[in-house]
DNA sequence: TTAAAACCTGGACTCGTGTCCAGTAGCGCT
DNA sequence: AGCGCTACTGGACACGAGTCCAGGTTTTAA
């Protein structure tokens, strides 16, 4: 069952999303694909799942208060982006994926949102204004998104996600 | 074939996206299944090209430079927005198919994004910090996907878009 | 040791995707 | 009227998603 996420992972890398299929992934991880599909209800949820754990096991790094607030609320931002953003076809593939209106990748998709929301707020305290978290959080979307879609490179989110922190916490523009 | 992107927003509409299949959307538009293919590749070019007629066809509100950028800004954002986010069915879809590495997808996308980038130039000046454009266009694309998944309301978007231009444009923050 | 419970398996089944192609209808042009 | 071009058709095809189930294997616990 573990090896079925990790099957997946390396189906998404060798052939792509859509070209993967659940039987591969199965037979990959030395299982029944009727076994698969007890386990995940489907190729989105199986994909969902692959971020999930991944996001879920990261040990976020501890609080700093000597870093500004921008540094911080970029760091949150960094490790969640960067759970799959070196493996552009896993990007692209969990991107996907997770829009699906399969309930239980509704349920990932709401657990995702509320645990990046607390890692935020814990980050930045629980007075920030409510505006600049609702837009850091549309920014990473997005940022998951044109990476899924090939339109931003891995290399330059780092910087990308800093300029829009300080500009948004910060009102530091250009 | 004009008819088969009807046809396919009035097969969203009734039975959503997962569940709409491109032989139902050529028997609506009164055309066999093999010419649906002819126009259009795929189930994802067929939805994605729903949005991209009609975002191409709306005609922009005319510049009044005696607003605020950040309500200029907001302007093209929500007509952005509001091509398809009054049916929370059609904006899913739309948001999936977006999303799908297909070849005519990709051309779409591309489209859609300079056209979007476009109008904001235009409503803005090319002279606005590109970081602000830029952090804009990851907000309206995080937008969509809230929307698509169901995350976000269709009323509360106008709201929302203008806080994030004016946090963004001016540092109006709270 | 043995019975019950939990788990896995192969294989069959329905249905949609996307492709292909030989045939036909309709249209403009001469 | 006759020609040719383009568009559409229907039907067959390979293949994967997801479901189902009867039977087998392993685990647990008495």
């Amino acid at each position: 069952m573990h090896n079925l996420t990790e099957a997946a992972v390396v189906e998404l890398i060798n052939v792509g999303y859509s070209a993967l299929t659940v039987r591969m992934v199965a037979k990959r991880a030395g299982v029944a694909p009727a076994t698969a599909y007890t386990y995940f209800g489907s190729k989105e949820h199986l994909v969902a799942e692959v971020f999930w754990r991944r996001f879920e096991g990261q040990n976020p790094r501890p609080l700093d208060l000597l870093r500004s607030p921008a540094a911080r609320a970029t760091d949150v931002l960094l490790d969640f982006a960067l759970v799959v953003a070196d493996e552009t076809e896993v990007a692209a593939a969990v991107t996907v994926a997770m829009l699906s209106d399969d309930a239980e990748v509704r349920e990932l998709r709401t657990r995702i949102g509320m645990l990046l929301h607390r890692r935020l707020i814990a980050a930045l305290g629980d007075d920030t204004e409510p505006i600049a978290i609702a837009t850091l959080e549309l920014a990473i979307s997005g940022v998951l998104l044109q990476v899924g879609t090939g339109h931003l490179a891995y290399d330059v989110i780092p910087g990308l996600l800093a300029d829009v922190s300080a500009l948004v916490l910060e009102g530091t523009r250009s």
